[in-house]
DNA sequence: TCGGGTGGTGGGAGCGCTTCCACACTTACG
DNA sequence: CGTAAGTGTGGAAGCGCTCCCACCACCCGA
């Protein structure tokens, strides 16, 4: 009786081995496996066979095993180096996490989330991408003092960077948007308007996306011959923004125009002026940046920068499917998209 | 020449293995692994050698291998029934997030991101979750039809929900509030702030914090002997707060609280309030739920129902570490976390 | 009739690791 | 001084899979 039982627990713990798939199947392990995998040469009966067994026995390839031989883990890492709330309430992140997501699901790659402050959490996940845990990484939100892309270009590990990196970017592969024609446009966009004292609050100065798309503002700002004095750097959190207005306002109380280098901080950028008594656009035009849904529910609808985010995440998804599948050293690529004028009712 | 071009490309190519490690440490591979790992009856001497070829060599264990041995990943899976932008943008949803991966980072397990939609998506999950890729997984925002609980409990792998699952709850382990009287709470105070026409915006239908959420609103309207007829459910969005307060103002004109079973829907309800004329809270109270932030930064600030999210997450990862390290069955174990109520300007 | 394909197959060698087991070699105790 | 109980150690057996290679039919053209 104890025996019976024993061996019923026993059986019942351990999973199906191909070996029994392929005793069951009445084939060698060699060919089941051949039938399980790519299927070549493999004849229609024992194919049917395999087919037949997998299903009986409810079979399924243990992946470390498989990992072990074919050194590849099937599996991409996500890194996010900055583990804070703002990052994944941005919805910036949320469409790049959908879109990446999607792409790689469809190629049954898995994704393994990174997240990382600066320090020993930092090391542990450079430790964990040298250990060749994962196939390839894409890297999102990443900031001057990481130096994640010499990092990750020493290593020689397939990735890419949502966003241009810092250093190396002639060495990874990238996607991003045109931050200095988006700036630009932004600002034009209230040049043209009329605005003469336009202000600008600038993303965090250790991402390119905030230094670019400042620069984008100060040459549309020179170009116009208006003073490019009135900068002020936000966080690309909503509450970042408001201060950042605050600031804006009490430094430059004649502003009549405010270009921000996303929508999340001209929300809290138009509660600011609304709380100050400045009517959008009339008092003061606001133009925003990313055109993720925000923008057309805040009042007045921002008139921002279209960002094609999803696309963007599709794209990078992408460049790392083709450093994948080609097997070669990681390339370096990129993909950079135009941005557009979105217009509406503040400015 | 060539001979020795290849031996060198193959050394840079294929990662130090334990075996060479051993080599260098002058011991054999038995020691250097019990060296490496919990160093159970290894003299100085030898545990030194071991530390300083590792060091030497760059070595790092091939997580394939020792996996295939000793049967265990060191990763957990994200369960997310809901591969929608908005679960992102969610502070809920960050939150937990933020929670889960620190305590889990700090026991080294990776956490692998698990987005799936109905139907096929979620077919694939289940076959990952059911192939052993991961030790364990932790489950956020389940939904009614995907018989999620059911399915863990029956494949007898260690979970967690964050969030009461529909079924299989005395099977499965969860942490949660007590939405109920969350719920409760939030409607007991408009009743004593003396409102008599108290809708309220609830959840969805298919999560168990939705429907709690509107039974606490339920028992405190009847306790009250008030009409319980103002019911309108919303997504947890910002968007969907709103479109339901709308229907509800229209519904019923002479309304004068509003209990909104999230911050995020508050938020919207606020809007529409203020389109309507409406004052907040002289013509109408709101009471939000969550208090993850957004509610301080409202106008006005909204009084609301504090949910430990942070906790909640913390002990949902402890939870899983539990089972993880008794190694036995996974347990049935719920901790369900009181909610307070945080008074604003809004009600 | 025979060499030379060609589609299909199974044996077997690993991938890099953990861990059981047997074997020294010490030390302590009756 | 023999025995028992530790300490450390290395040999070797796998974990479950892929894939190279040898092999066997078989059919073809010469």
């Amino acid at each position: 009786m104890t025996r019976v039982m024993d061996d019923d627990s026993v059986r019942s713990e351990s999973l199906p081995t191909l070996d029994e798939v392929a005793r069951v199947a009445g084939v060698s392990r060699a060919t089941a496996s051949r039938a399980i995998n790519g299927g070549d040469k493999v004849s229609q009966k024992s194919r049917d066979a395999v087919e037949a067994a997998v299903l009986a026995l409810g079979y399924a390839p243990n992946p470390a095993a498989r990992s072990l031989v074919t050194r590849r883990t099937d599996s991409v890492a996500l890194v996010v180096p900055e583990p804070d709330d703002r990052v994944f309430s941005d919805p910036f992140f949320a469409r790049t996490l959908r879109g990446v997501s999607r792409v790689l699901g469809a190629r049954d790659l898995q994704l393994v989330l990174l997240l990382t402050g600066p320090g020993k959490e930092e090391q542990r996940m450079l430790r964990y991408l040298r250990n060749r845990h994962i196939d390839g990484a894409i890297v999102v939100s990443h900031h001057r003092e990481d130096h994640l892309s010499d990092h990750l270009a020493a290593m020689g590990l397939p990735c890419v960077f949502v966003g241009r990196p810092w250093t190396s970017a002639d060495k990874v592969a990238y996607v991003d948007t045109d931050n200095i024609a988006g700036g630009n446009a932004a600002t034009e966009a209230l040049v043209q308007r009329g605005c003469r004292r336009i202000g600008t609050i600038a993303g965090p100065p250790d991402m390119t996306a905030g230094v670019d798309r400042l620069l984008g503002w100060r040459m549309a700002m020179l170009q116009a011959r208006l003073s490019d004095d009135a900068v002020v750097h936000g966080d690309f959190t909503e509450a970042g923004g408001e201060a950042a207005a605050e600031q804006l306002l009490r430094e430059h109380p004649d502003l009549d125009g405010l270009a921000v280098a996303s929508d999340l901080m001209a929300l809290g950028a138009l509660r600011a002026l609304a709380r100050a008594g400045r009517r959008v656009p009339d008092d003061v035009a606001v133009v925003g940046y990313d055109d993720l849904g925000v923008a057309e529910r805040t009042s007045p609808p921002l008139t921002t920068v279209h960002a094609p985010v999803g696309d963007m995440a599709d794209q990078a998804a992408r460049l790392l499917l083709e450093q994948l599948d080609d097997g070669s050293r990681p390339r370096a690529m990129r993909i950079v998209f135009p941005p557009s004028l979105v217009r509406r009712a503040s400015a």
